[in-house]
DNA sequence: AAATTCTCCTGAAGGC
DNA sequence: TGCCTTCAGGAGAATT
């Protein structure tokens, strides 16, 4: 599933491809995804120019000559770029027909979002509210400490609440706590300013691996051919319940934490 | 105000 | 083989 190293891979990959380029239309072929697409987006977008792109959190923006796109690519979605005329399967729910080939959004579940603003997106709604960066600077011990110290939601929890840091996920929320030696359920509150430092550090270490795992299969991914770099990042916790710790051989365990299936090593994360 | 639960959706996996 | 149930998850919305 796309987390925050798979869309900045993905802004890396396509980026190359549509700056400068010039938008003809777009194709539509299912606008029911989270929210409908915008009917009024084909009208307003065609013969715009690619300016710059950026990622916020899991949002990629794609800013145009006036106006910016804005993908989410919510569970199952992905984005990447196709010859003209190559046939549409099924999901294959947009196409962005550019003046040398397409990029092509796919969402079976249709969890993601494809919208447009005129406005500055960072105000939209959508994005206004969110933390901040996960790999800023503005993401550091003492900023994390300042909501831990006051508030009685599990760590994990707090970690993966996007109005405090963005683009934390439940495998790198996970991956990130197994690395700081946190248990996952530990009350935020209970942290040490020592302990915030450890899992800032962690989350950082985890992000920044997997988007350099995904820069390497960078072409692969353009190409539309091969899977998502950063599943070469091996996974410490998740997805392994049951199966021994590679530290210290304790079986790991799986609890459910916000109706989300979380693993953790009980003796590595006390 | 904070914390928890619900909701959307499809495909994969497991059970019988 | 095939049909059924269960589970997975991002994150806004709704509820406690």
């Amino acid at each position: 599933m796309p987390e925050l190293p798979e869309v900045e891979t993905i802004k890396r990959g396509i980026l190359p491809h549509i700056i400068g380029r010039t938008l003809q239309c777009v194709k539509v072929r299912r606008r029911d995804l989270r929210w409908p697409i915008p009917t009024r987006l084909n009208n307003e977008m065609m013969g715009q120019t690619v300016q710059s792109a950026e990622r916020r959190g899991k949002y990629l923006l794609l800013y145009f000559t006036r106006g910016c796109l804005i993908i989410h690519l919510g569970m199952s979605g992905r984005l990447y770029r196709v010859e003209h005329n190559t046939p549409y399967q099924t999901h294959d729910h947009v196409d962005f027909i550019f003046s040398e080939g397409s990029l092509r959004y796919h969402d079976p579940r249709r969890f993601g979002a494809v919208l447009w603003t005129t406005e500055d997106p960072q105000q939209h709604p959508l994005l206004c509210h969110l933390g901040v960066e996960p790999l800023s600077a503005e993401f550091n011990a003492a900023y994390l400490y300042g909501y831990t110290h006051r508030l009685a939601t599990p760590i994990k929890t707090l970690l993966m609440n996007h109005k405090i840091v963005v683009g934390v996920g439940n495998i790198y929320a996970a991956e990130s706590l197994f690395l700081a030696g946190i248990h996952p359920q530990c009350v935020s509150r209970q942290l040490t300013a020592a302990q915030c430092q450890l899992l800032v550090k962690a989350v950082k270490q985890v992000l920044n691996a997997a988007i350099e795992a995904g820069g390497t299969t960078l072409k692969d991914f353009c190409n539309g051919e091969g899977k998502p770099g950063y599943f070469q990042v091996k996974l410490q916790v998740y997805g392994r319940e049951n199966q021994p710790c590679f530290k210290c051989q304790t079986k790991l365990q799986k609890i459910i934490l916000q109706q989300r299936t979380t693993v953790f090593c009980p003796t590595c994360q006390p």
